[in-house]
DNA sequence: TATTGTTATACTCTATAACTATA
DNA sequence: TATAGTTATAGAGTATAACAATA
C-alpha cells in the first residue's frame, strides 16, 4: 500500500504509528501481568504521589473520574492498591499495596526492556533529542506537560 | 501529580502522551465532518491506492479485516467510498467517491492547520529529525537474528 | 454551589470465531 | 486448503448524566 506525502508528512500520523508499535510491544512484555502499559502507569503513579485521590489520577493520565473509578476498581480488584481514607470524607486516598510494589517492579522491568529494544536503533544522543522534540509538541501557549 | 524518573525515561510513555496530544487536536479539527483522524487516514489510503481491497486497507491500517468491514461500512454510508468489482469474484475494490474526495480535501487541510500548530515550537529542521528518529523506532532490522 | 465518589448507560474501536463464496 | 468478505458477539477503554455525601 502505498502512503503518500499527506500521511507522511504529518507529524500527527507518524506519531500515531510510533506509539502503535510501542504500546503493542509493551503490551506483550506485559502480557504475564494481565495488565495493560496504561494501568502499569496508574499504579507508577499512585506509587510516586501515594495517597492521591481519583480525580488527580484521572486527570494525571487524562481520562475522567468514571473511567479512574474503573481503573482503580480493576488494580484494587487484583489487590495491588487499596482506597483508604482521604484529606475529607469524600475522597480517597489511594496506596499502592506490598503486593501490587512488587509486581510492578518487575513490570517496569519488562517494559523498559521492551522500551530498549524498540528503541536499540537510536544512540543516546538521539533518544535524547527525541524526549526533548516530543516534549516540545503542542500549542505554542502551552505549558510543559506534567503541568496542571 | 509528581511524574518520576520510571515514566519520564520511557520513550513509549512520552511517545503515547504526544499522540494523545496530537490526536485531541486532530479529532477537534475534524469535528465539523464527524470523521475520527483514523477514519480520515484510511480515505486517504483509499485515494492513494484506488482498487485496493479491504484487507490490504486493514493491513495499511494495522487492524483486521472484520475492522476494516465496520470502518468501510460507515465511510460508503455516507457517501464517500463505493464498493466496487474486484479482481476476483472476493474481492472487493474501493474507490473515492467525488464527495469523499471533496470533503477529504477539507479534512486533511483541517489536520494540516491542526499538525502545524502542535509542532510550532520545532524549526523545520527539528520536524524533519523528529520524523526520521520515529521512523527509526522499532526492533533491530536486516539481520538474521529474530527477524520474521 | 462545587466537588468526590459512585452507578448506569452508551459509544468507539478492535478482536475472535464462524459462515459463504470463491480461488 | 486458503483467502475475501461478512456477520455475530465480546471486550477494552472512554464518556455523559445523574445521584448522594460532603465541602
Amino acid at each position: 500500500m502505498k502512503q503518500g506525502a499527506d500521511l507522511q508528512t504529518l507529524v500527527g500520523y507518524r506519531v500515531q504509528r510510533a506509539n502503535l508499535l510501542m504500546e503493542t510491544d509493551a503490551r506483550a512484555a506485559l502480557s504475564d501481568f494481565d495488565l495493560s502499559p496504561a494501568k502499569m502507569t496508574a499504579l507508577i503513579l499512585i506509587r510516586d504521589n501515594p495517597g492521591c485521590d481519583q480525580t488527580a489520577l484521572g486527570r494525571a493520565l487524562s481520562i475522567n473520574r468514571s473511567s479512574a473509578m474503573k481503573l482503580v476498581n480493576i488494580l484494587a480488584d487484583k489487590g495491588f492498591v487499596e482506597r483508604r481514607p482521604g484529606r475529607d470524607l469524600r475522597t480517597n486516598a489511594l496506596a499502592l499495596l506490598p503486593e501490587g510494589a512488587r509486581q510492578l517492579e518487575k513490570m517496569v522491568a519488562a517494559v523498559r526492556r521492551s522500551d530498549a529494544r524498540m528503541t536499540q536503533r537510536l544512540s543516546a544522543d538521539e533518544l535524547a533529542t527525541l524526549h526533548d522534540l516530543l516534549a516540545r509538541l503542542g500549542p505554542a501557549t502551552g505549558l510543559s506537560d506534567d503541568e496542571g
